[in-house]
DNA sequence: CTGAAAGCGCTTACAG
DNA sequence: CTGAAAGCGCTTACAG
């Protein structure tokens, strides 16, 4: 295929203006049937396409939209990504996936790009606690994911982790009192949350004691070491088997691989509640029991109201903080 | 913050024209110390960002380069994808990352919205088994990764899934000669290549026959029901213990829970070797012995030939194809 | 129904 | 050192 080719260009070889040619192309405007088959011919012939860049400038619309992600790698954020992406393609949106890399520097300097790219609008992931949108336009459509925005007027959607964490702990409550939770290094909102619905449970449920470890971040060996330093003084000399809630999956597989390798018995010694449903939850065995995020659900919302708001719609009240359902799956840790 | 600001609107405020506001931007052409103060001060003040979509207009380069991926939420693309990202954004490029989700359609579809935001270049990862650029304009800088090109002058990067098939397949035999190949239905380039190491080292070893399964795609579930009649039927009456080869991790993972299932002793009676070295290998118990891609070298390699076929330089003859080597990791399953 | 012209926000020869 | 003007490829009031 050769250089591209310009609506000029085309005028030039239909004989017609290039008005008339834009006409023709974007079906609007009168023209005769003619002009129309006669134009029509000769882009199909030439292979021309429209420069989007050009279009742009001119519309102020690109039709681009941005979506700040934390983590491409993890599954949750790859697979809500993937199904928004497919849900505004289908609205013809293309979307610029930009990898925060967890970084508030790397989130600034992307925002930078996208708003200088004039996209139409900007999904954002969790990485941090809040997002703060004063370095954005006023006028430009954001929605938060999974990360509650500073700025409460910010449509914000994400899984009930709260709720999740509450049948996650009244499951395990139902076999066994003695209960522990193992959390990540660094919590983000959603983190909070699971933390907050655990705990309010055990109160309301009047247990008073349990157990918690915080397992730092490291290589997944450093992590076992204090995984198996934690089940050994917790399994230590207690009747009742534990029933661990594992604040994500990958911490929940970790800890079964090291009751494995300390011939505990899972779920009759030591039952595991792990969160997300991930992808290692299904391969790990006995598959875990866990809390799954409707990611089809939170990005059919997310896109639905970015595509509301870049259409010039106002969202209702209510439809400003939208919290998804999550769902308890029971495998075979527990 | 308000809207945006033009550059002419900076001029204004700056008393100067919107050429010498430009010039001092790109720091590029000849201005005063004096008026360089002046009109940074009002761009600070005013919080000036450029129009990139003007600048590309112009200048005929976005500083953006598109990835094609067949499927984001597959780890090996995701990392891969991540880590091209990374190096891109280190040299001032941002990356429009499209979900071609192995449709036809929808990569031609994202090839024509790539071009027509005037893209500097473009990164294709593998979905089918050849990738045909005759829709490309002639000169936009095209670097395939782990597909080959049909097109034998397209720059060329992927694993050597040959060399790395040779060893898992030498690694086996040396434990045993009773082996097996699991595959996926549907096979992309690489994944003939391992086929292809796999076979031509038990011919060259000699070993006549060995046992062969195809899994179609489908449910977890399905994909071991045809696990499962598979290895009831090799395990049957055989003395040497089994050693399967599964084209990926994620068969090999369900092979290992087909074999718990049927109490089959991992790695006495079955030894099983996967590929990718993908995060459920870490997962299993026990843990998969693998071969891993090296995305770092992958990635590096990609985007330090796009960025060169950007800035106009060519490629070497010998740097048109690279094989990337592949790592044995031995684990628990063998 | 059709065209000439302005303008989106930039950069860069050209002239001074 | 600085400015006026052209032009990147489009769309759209305006006039006819």
């Amino acid at each position: 295929m050769n250089k591209k080719i310009s609506i000029k260009k085309i005028a030039e070889l239909s004989g017609v203006s290039v008005a008339t040619v834009s006409r023709v192309i974007n079906n609007n405007g009168r023209f005769s049937e003619e002009t129309r088959k006669k134009v029509l011919k000769v882009i199909r012939e030439n292979n021309y396409q429209t420069n989007n860049v050009a279009k742009s400038l001119r519309m102020h619309k690109s039709y681009t939209v941005g979506i700040l992600v934390p983590d491409i790698t993890n599954p949750f954020f790859s697979n809500t990504v993937q199904i928004i992406e497919k849900n505004l393609f289908e609205k013809g949106y293309s979307t610029i996936i930009c990898n925060t890399a967890r970084s508030r520097d790397k989130e600034l300097e992307y925002v930078k790009i996208l708003e200088s790219k004039i996209v139409d609008g900007l999904i954002v992931i969790s990485g941090f606690k809040t997002f703060d949108r004063k370095n954005l336009p006023d006028d430009l459509p954001v929605i938060c994911i999974d990360r509650s925005p500073a700025d409460s007027t910010i449509a914000f959607v994400g899984s009930d982790h709260y709720e999740g964490a509450v049948m996650a702990t009244e499951f395990l409550l139902a076999e066994t009192e003695n209960l522990a939770i193992v959390k990540h290094d660094e919590q983000s909102s959603s983190g909070s949350e699971r933390v907050r619905g655990f705990e309010e449970t055990l109160f309301k449920e009047k247990v008073e004691k349990f157990g918690s470890l915080i397992v730092s971040n490291g290589s997944q060996n450093d992590q076992q070491k204090q995984i198996k330093k934690f089940l050994q003084d917790e399994m230590n000399g207690s009747k009742q088997p534990l029933g661990v809630f594992a604040l994500s999956d990958t911490l929940a597989a970790n800890i079964l691989l090291v009751a494995h390798d300390l011939s505990i018995k899972v779920p009759k010694q030591l039952k595991i509640m792990g969160f997300d449903d991930s992808p290692i939850a299904s391969y790990c065995s006995p598959q875990l029991t866990t809390i799954r995020q409707n990611e089809i659900l939170l990005a059919k919302e997310a896109s639905g109201k970015l595509i509301k708001l870049m259409n010039g719609e106002n969202l209702a009240r209510d439809e400003i903080v939208k919290k998804i359902p999550v769902q308890l799956i029971v495998r075979g840790t527990t």
